[in-house]
DNA sequence: TACATTAGGGTAAGCGCTTACCTTTCGTTG
DNA sequence: CAACGAAAGGTAAGCGCTTACCCTAATGTA
């Protein structure tokens, strides 16, 4: 593979000019800057980018840090940030790792050892002294999808707390009085906020939530399925079941459909996320959209943004608020 | 950010111990390799993974190239990169862009600059020859989802004109002899390949399958509601459906339920690819497995195979298979 | 006891770029 | 016409690692 003191060579120039005309630099004259970009296409030259990013100090990439492409939610997330990184000539690394402290910390690691300036980070399970630790390091840090007070001005998340009142905001409004709640039995601060939002709104309409009504399992289809079941046999009394996302509504109500149960007339099911299964199953699932890509692209720009020197604003957030998404799986009650 | 002379001066050692340390590398006494690894700890050093990369002439990271993320069938390609690449320690690089000459060739273009040694490229628009000769530069390259010939050993590929040829098949066995076909009007090989397939089956069958009983459309499920509206207005014949992929087919069934034909009962349906969508849509879909997971792990265990001296063997390829996967919405037709 | 190993470790030359700082050459200008 | 500044380009010192090669002292061996 040619290296630049090849082309600075064949071109009779020297390796600094050779270096501006890659990077449109000054102090090149037009019929040299032509000549040598002829020569880099004949000789099919190709940078290295590793040697740019250890000479310049800096690797126009920006990092990401998930738990699994194989999720859409997460491969939704990584699009948006390939969409606003790509817009700024850079690539992006992903780092993987499911949930859990070694791995993420671990995926951090790398992404650190590639000196990306920028990075996003979605992280559940590292404290956050940890994180404030690294936003002081790597100035183009930012979370997503978690608030960390001490660097609020870092944080890219969702109010789910304010999203799980909207959910049950929506139901009561459709007329539905007795609600049942299926859960994520995942230890992270998620489906806790979420179902907190759901309690503050059902007290402020005076219904009761018995906890007999609230299952929990694992964040899938096959969770839903079962939370639903365990909900049916328990003979708990419900018309409106509060997902914690679309994929455990979507199996919640292929569990009441095998009953016999129609959705939405005799149960109604809302999820959360609005991801692309909502809108293929039947009946198309009525949830709350996460606007995750959206919050991707903000969380890039704003990496890219720290890392390029803008100084993050003092007391600032960037909350994003989820929204009702109509479809079919809600009736109203009468 | 510590540097390595900053670790070896601290430990009051040379850089070369240091390094020796880091890489787990011989003649390092214990006490010695102890020390060092101390005060890398205290120092919060993280090695700089582009001089590495610069030095060693090799880039621990696997490079893809794909459309969108935001696909479901992309992004579970890049997991299945993903995966087998984490097992041997090295990054994934991802470079996208849509379908295109020019993004394709910038996103090779990229990676290439970083020096990826081991690359598993999806490339719909390239021209052979430009593969070919990438493959000259670059040991550890790998093409997935599809053929060329000169570098077979190169491929990972779906042998498209197989699948057609199993889902018609499958559907004569279930006894159905009036066939429709939704195929995508995209110009890749992968349509035509399956609709050969099915010409084939059909032709061995004795089955005619009149032009007009062939539609296309976009790869979407709109596309597929049109192209079944367009079946249904011309007054088309029929009792089964191919359709190019799940999200035409879902589209196509929607379209019939609207039109209140019952599937499977009155027109059977069939996709391709087993995208999580075929699981969860109404009736779910009986549907070809399209393996690009088992196959993307194939193309990185090759490509890093390659990447580290193993010689591609001549004349062998890997070419995968589609199996049908039984749901509901295909019935027996007496 | 004399000599060959070998374990442990240091030296320094790159890897392929970028960039601060010179140098040269002209066209201007007072 | 001398002095000057801009334009065009060269020089060379790094960036942070790896690694071939060299050196020393301790251990083994005949």
């Amino acid at each position: 593979m040619a290296t630049m003191k090849e082309i600075a060579d064949a071109a009779g120039v020297s390796q600094a000019t050779v270096s501006r005309v890659i990077n449109d630099g000054p102090k090149v004259g037009r019929a040299t800057r032509e000549r040598v970009k002829q020569i880099i296409a004949e000789l099919n030259y190709t940078p290295n980018a590793n040697a740019r990013a250890l000479a310049t100090n800096r690797n126009n990439a920006v990092g990401v840090v998930l738990a699994d492409l194989y999720e859409p939610f997460f491969a939704t997330l990584a699009h948006g940030v390939d969409m606003v990184a790509r817009e700024n000539g850079s690539q992006i690394l992903i780092s993987g790792g499911s949930v859990g402290m070694e791995t993420e910390r671990k995926a951090i690691e790398t992404l650190l050892e590639h000196r990306c300036d920028a990075m996003v980070v979605h992280s559940k399970s590292l404290p956050d002294e940890y994180l404030v630790s690294l936003s002081q390091t790597i100035p183009g840090f930012v979370l997503i999808n978690r608030y960390v007070p001490a660097i609020g001005n870092r944080c890219v998340w969702l109010d789910n707390r304010a999203g799980g009142q909207l959910m049950a905001d929506y139901m009561i409004r459709q007329g539905h009085t007795k609600f049942a709640v299926i859960s994520s039995d995942f230890s992270i601060d998620d489906p806790v906020d979420r179902i907190s939002g759901i309690r503050d709104a059902l007290a402020a309409a005076n219904i009761d939530l018995p906890e007999s009504n609230v299952e929990y399992g694992a964040p899938s289809p096959e969770g839903g399925e079962t939370a639903a079941q365990n909900l049916l046999s328990t003979g708990a009394d419900f018309t409106a079941i509060l997902a914690y996302n679309d994929a455990m509504a979507s199996g919640a109500m292929t569990m009441l459909m095998d009953h016999d149960i129609d959705v939405p007339n005799d149960v109604s099911v809302i999820g959360y996320d609005d991801i692309l299964l909502a809108k293929y199953c039947r009946p198309k699932l009525t949830t709350l959209r996460y606007p995750i890509e959206l919050m991707a692209n903000k969380a890039t720009q704003l990496a890219l943004d720290y890392a390029s020197g803008v100084q993050p604003e003092e007391n600032k957030t960037f909350k994003f608020k989820a929204t009702v998404v109509k479809r079919e799986s809600v009736a109203r009650f009468e």
